[in-house]
DNA sequence: ACAGCCATGTAACTTGTTACATGATTTT
DNA sequence: AAAATCATGTAACAAGTTACATGGCTGT
């Protein structure tokens, strides 16, 4: 969703034609994300089927140039007066891996683990190391860049400080408590009162 | 991709109908995501396709029991060894809609900033609310679902951490100086060096 | 001439996700 | 009988992603 609302935020600053979209979102993103050209097409052509861009004729260079709707631009601002909800539906792969894991009977979760901080680490001094050395001095692009750069810093981060939680929490646990074997009852017919476990976030 | 191999981990343990395979991934992740049971069903056709699982005869109950195959169990181990690698492609919905929205002339980014902290805030405290309150006592779901919440609350707080970051950062610089207005030269033909910025990540 | 980018597009495919249909069983 | 759950499936769709075809233009 965030590809197709970003450059529908783009054309709602005028009209751009595809390979000149893809040009504007590697600016803005300080050519943080590889975006494949051929997505800029489907998703254009996926906006104008819900009426939120309309295709141009092709001006005497050839170019394609598409223009937001009222609707569109609607669109952008909804987009941009709302946060970004992480609901409860949001799926985190590392983590589903590692609780799927941590259950699995027969499973080195510990070295599971080791590997992964071993590549997270790696990733982070990665970063660190295309991280833009100082912040003031760049222009507009580098900034873009150096701050979609901190964010994924600061979730590597994070996610090294969970996985030594997670570490520390599951050494305390002997294997055989926490790994589930496969349920050989099979559920009850009827209304079996499955504890309904409280949903968290909204 | 983590559910379809969070299955088929589940069936590396034993053979599973597909209602059964609803109720051991809700187990084993603490019911900390909703899944769709005609999920269940779709992904088991796609691995049976992928030669990774064979569909069983139904049983006297009319259950459908799926099987692993050799080829599911090393996909599974191969998991299990690799690391989850968050590529340069990997996006992050909230780094690109920040990205985009700081380079919109017109657009107030501190105010976008600010929704997002009061939001971020808002489901950090539902998430404590959530998580269990010690560690030690409950049994293996419990830890799982502690486990997964405690990856929400961590990162979290990392997103917190960087909004705040940002937010710094951005109010140093005048809004003029980041916004960039669309570029109205299109891009030279031929050969234009376009300086292609270094690839963060592997 | 040739390499390489500009530029538009199409077709296929992946995972995730939901809505719906159907029927059996069981508790109330 | 009604409601709820168990259980299997189908059909469709969303968003992302890639591979490929096509042609024009330009610098070497």
């Amino acid at each position: 969703m965030s590809v197709r609302q970003s450059l529908l935020a783009i054309l709602d600053q005028g009209p751009c034609y595809g390979y000149q979209l893809r040009a504007e979102f590697d600016r803005r993103t300080g050519s943080t994300w590889p975006l494949n050209v051929g997505q800029i097409y489907n998703t254009l052509e996926r906006l104008e089927r819900d009426g939120l861009v309309e295709r141009g004729a092709p001006d005497e260079h050839g170019h394609v140039y598409w223009q937001i709707t009222p609707a569109g631009t609607a669109d952008v601002a909804s987009w941009l007066s709302e946060p970004v909800t992480r609901g409860t539906a949001t799926r985190d792969e590392l983590a589903m891996k590692l609780a799927v894991a941590a259950t699995l009977p027969g499973v080195d979760v510990a070295s599971v683990i080791r590997a992964q901080r071993a590549e997270t680490l790696r990733r982070l001094r990665c970063l660190t190391a295309a991280s833009p050395t100082v912040d003031a001095d760049g222009d507009a692009e580098e900034l873009a860049r150096s701050l979609v750069i901190d964010s994924m810093v600061f979730a590597a981060e994070a996610e090294m400080r969970w996985l030594e939680h997670a570490e520390q929490r599951l050494a305390a646990h002997p294997q055989h408590a926490l790994a589930l074997s496969l349920a050989t009852e099979r559920p009850k017919r009827g209304r079996p009162a499955r504890a309904q476990a409280a949903k968290v976030g909204a």
